[in-house]
DNA sequence: CCAGTACTTGACTCCGTTAGTCGGATATCG
DNA sequence: CGATATCCGACTAACGGAGTCAAGTACTGG
């Protein structure tokens, strides 16, 4: 069970965005070296998060990428999914076709997709703002998923 | 964000067992026809699920793999674990060693190990049982997790 | 005791994906 | 203009996962 660098790297790099206060642009050349991320590939990344509209960018001198929205409303998942493009746990739980096994569902379809929900919920309910700020991660996902669950009761 | 095949498989045949109730040993051969597997790979899963003492087996005609225990004193996080040996999301998070970028914790390091122990939470909470009886898993994790907070409080 | 069944082990191969590189183009500021 | 950035697509080496193969060993039923 793991993830590609990909994801990883993407988060790394918004955190590292969000920590830089000021307004000003964050070049790929500082993040890289922070991070220890070669520019190349951050550049390929950063394609991608621009596309999802996490970031803007500007060219030139003085150049680099600023976070789109408030770090407060940017959360991970998005981050991970817009980098990484999956986060289904197994292809039986992600695929829409429902054929796992000899095209019938596997005996343990549901296992996979409740994991993946579970891993979704808890990404989903993370803020950017959360990690930068250095909270207390599993109590800050558990409280907003409660008033989730308050504002719009389960379905 | 995905999972090996070893450790899907290993659930995979794992419940295909609990299934079967009779205590009769089930045979790889059975295991692979209906799971649709092959038996070779699955021998060699079996392998890591034996040393583990999750399943005891004998040889010979009519011999086969038995459950070690109660399908519900196994939980899933055993068994993927016995076959795939890793849970860890990131390899920062599974180190010992905390450096991740220039020997230091990088700045995502809590975000990845919280996310690898809320997995590990839900896994850990879910029998073999719970998906054999094809138990609403989600809600089953939540009542054990509630449980265990109860029984011995937060540390 | 024999034959067949089934487990056991380790080495080996194939293949796709990931991770990362490279070269060049385009934009912008001073 | 020239330095500094982003942008873009193609390319590749290497790694790990998935699965195969071959040669055992143990056991049971008849």
């Amino acid at each position: 069970m793991k993830m590609s660098t990909k994801g990883r790297y993407a988060v790394m790099a918004m955190i590292d965005i969000g920590e830089q206060a000021n307004g000003k642009p964050v070049s790929l050349t500082e993040i890289a070296d922070r991070q220890d991320i070669s520019q190349e590939y951050l550049e390929q990344l950063f394609g991608k998060l621009r596309r999802a509209n996490l970031v803007t960018s500007s060219r030139g001198p003085g150049g680099g990428y600023v976070l789109a929205r408030d770090a407060a409303d940017i959360n991970i998942s998005e981050v991970i999914l817009a980098a990484d493009e999956t986060l289904s746990v197994t292809r039986c739980a992600g695929d829409a076709v429902p054929g796992c096994v000899k095209g019938e569902r596997c005996n343990s379809h549901d296992l996979w997709s409740s994991l993946g929900r579970q891993m979704m919920n808890f990404l989903d309910a993370i803020t950017l703002e959360d990690v930068v700020q250095n909270r207390n991660l599993a109590l800050a996902a558990s409280i907003r998923q409660a008033k989730d669950r308050f504002v719009k009761p389960l379905q």
